[in-house]
DNA sequence: CAGTGTGAAACCGTTCACAGCC
DNA sequence: GGCTGTGAACGGTTTCACACTG
C-alpha cells in the first residue's frame, strides 16, 4: 500500500540501507535485490521489502531495485538531499575526533563550524574548521546551521543545549551522558558511548550461571 | 511476577537507570521513587516500575527503591560487577578520544590495552595505556580481556573482528560503519556515529512540506 | 522463474488501571 | 497518602505466506 506513515524503526534503518546502496553503486551495480542487500547490511530481506513498501514501488519483480533511484528517495525522506550543515560545540578529545571523522561525508553531512570556551583552542584550525568562542554561537542563525553536535562535559551539556535552542538549532546530537531537556520542536538524540559498552557484558555467557543469552548483532 | 525473562529493551535501559541511581546516591539519597528517577532519566515512571518488576521486588511502597541495593542488582544483571576489561584496537583520532574518555569508569569499565598497526604509534603511552602492535593481540587470551573496541578504518574492520574472535574476545563494540560478521557466541554492537547524525534531519520540520513529525528525545 | 509488494498472524513492548502494601 | 507491582488492553513491529509481475 502506498502513502503510508513510515514507522520510526524503519526510519532508523534507512541510513543503513543507504550505506549499503552506495557501496553497491560504487561496485558498479545498477540494480540490487532485497536478498543481496539483506546479506550486505544484515537485515532480513522481507523486512527490507516491507520497509521499502512504505514509500512506493521501487522494485522490479525478477530484477530488484534501481539503486540510484532508491538512494535518491531515501535521501529525500531523511532530508539529506540539502547537505545539512552542522556545528560542533566542545572541541575536546571527542570533539576533535568528530571534526576529523570522515564518515559524515557518506551521508552528505558537513561540520562547518566549531566552538569551544578554552582560549587556548579558540582561533586554532582543526581539519579546516576554525574554532570560535562559544559566545559567538548567536551567529548560527545567520549562517544557516540547523544541526549541532554537543561534545562538552556533562555539567555543561544542558546550558549548551539551551543556548543552541535559543540560536535556532533544530536538531542536536548529544554525546554527554545525561538527559537534556529541549522543547518538543527540537529533536535531541543522545548517544552515550560508555553505555553501549556497558550493555555488552550482559550478552556474554559466563559459563557458570548462564542466564541472559544474547542474540546476534 | 518474579523470575521473568528480561526484555532486550529493558536491558538497553538498565545502564540509564544505573547512571541515574549513582547520581542520586552521590547527592546523598538513600531511597528514590520511580517518579523522581523517571524525572531524572527521562523515562516514564510506570515503565521504570515495569522494568524493575522483571527482576524481583526492590521497592518499598510509600518509600521507593533502596538505591544501593538496586544499583548492585542492576550491575549484577549487566555483569558489570566484575570490572570488565576491554582492549582498544585502532588508536586513530577516535581511538585516542576513547582512551581518554572518562565515561567508561562510571560503569566500572576499564580499557587496559590498546593496539595499532602504525609503527609511529606503537610504544607510545596514551592515558596510561601503552600502544602495542596488533600482532600481539594473541596475548589477550592470557590477559583476561574479553571485551574489545574496534576503531579501525572500515576496510580493516572485518579482519580485526576475525582476529579478535580468534583470540577469545566475547563482546565487541564496533565503530566502523559496516556490518561485521562474527559467530553467534560473540556479541557485536555496531555504533555508527554518522548514522545517528544522519537520522536527525528527518525529524526537523521543514515548514513547507512538513510530513515527518518527530517525537521528543 | 526470480523477485517484489502486502494482507494477516504472531510477537513484543508500552501503557493503563488498580489492588496491595507500608 | 504515597508508592510499588502487575494483569490486561493496546499499539507498533516483525514475520509469514502468497498473489502478482516482468
Amino acid at each position: 500500500m502506498r502513502y503510508h506513515r513510515i514507522p520510526d524503526e524503519t526510519v532508523r534503518r534507512l541510513p543503513i540501507y543507504l550505506r549499503g546502496l552506495m557501496f553497491s553503486a560504487d561496485q558498479g551495480n545498477e540494480h540490487i535485490s532485497s536478498r543481496s542487500l539483506a546479506e550486505f547490511v544484515g537485515v532480513h530481506a522481507w523486512l527490507i521489502r516491507k520497509d521499502f513498501s512504505y514509500f512506493g514501488d521501487f522494485g522490479t519483480p525478477g530484477v530488484g531495485y534501481n539503486i540510484q533511484r532508491l538512494a535518491r528517495q531515501i535521501k529525500k525522506i531523511l532530508r539529506l538531499d540539502s547537505v545539512p550543515r552542522a556545528a560542533l560545540v566542545g572541541v575536546g578529545d571527542l570533539g576533535s575526533a568528530l571534526l576529523a571523522y570522515p564518515g559524515f561525508a557518506t551521508y552528505g553531512l558537513d561540520i562547518v563550524a566549531a566552538f569551544d570556551t578554552s582560549p587556548k583552542k579558540i582561533g586554532k584550525v582543526v581539519n579546516g574548521v576554525k574554532i570560535e568562542p562559544v559566545v559567538d554561537l548567536a551567529a548560527l542563525k545567520q549562517r544557516d546551521i540547523t544541526l549541532a553536535i554537543v561534545a562538552v562535559p556533562r555539567a555543561a551539556a544542558q546550558p549548551t543545549v539551551d543556548r543552541l535552542v535559543e540560536v535556532g538549532v533544530k536538531g542536536i546530537l548529544n554525546f554527554a551522558p545525561c538527559k537534556v531537556q529541549a522543547p518538543k520542536r527540537v529533536k535531541v538524540i543522545t548517544l552515550d558511548i560508555a553505555m553501549e559498552l556497558a550493555r555488552l557484558p550482559y550478552y556474554i555467557p559466563t559459563g557458570q550461571t548462564d542466564k541472559g543469552k544474547g542474540a546476534q548483532q
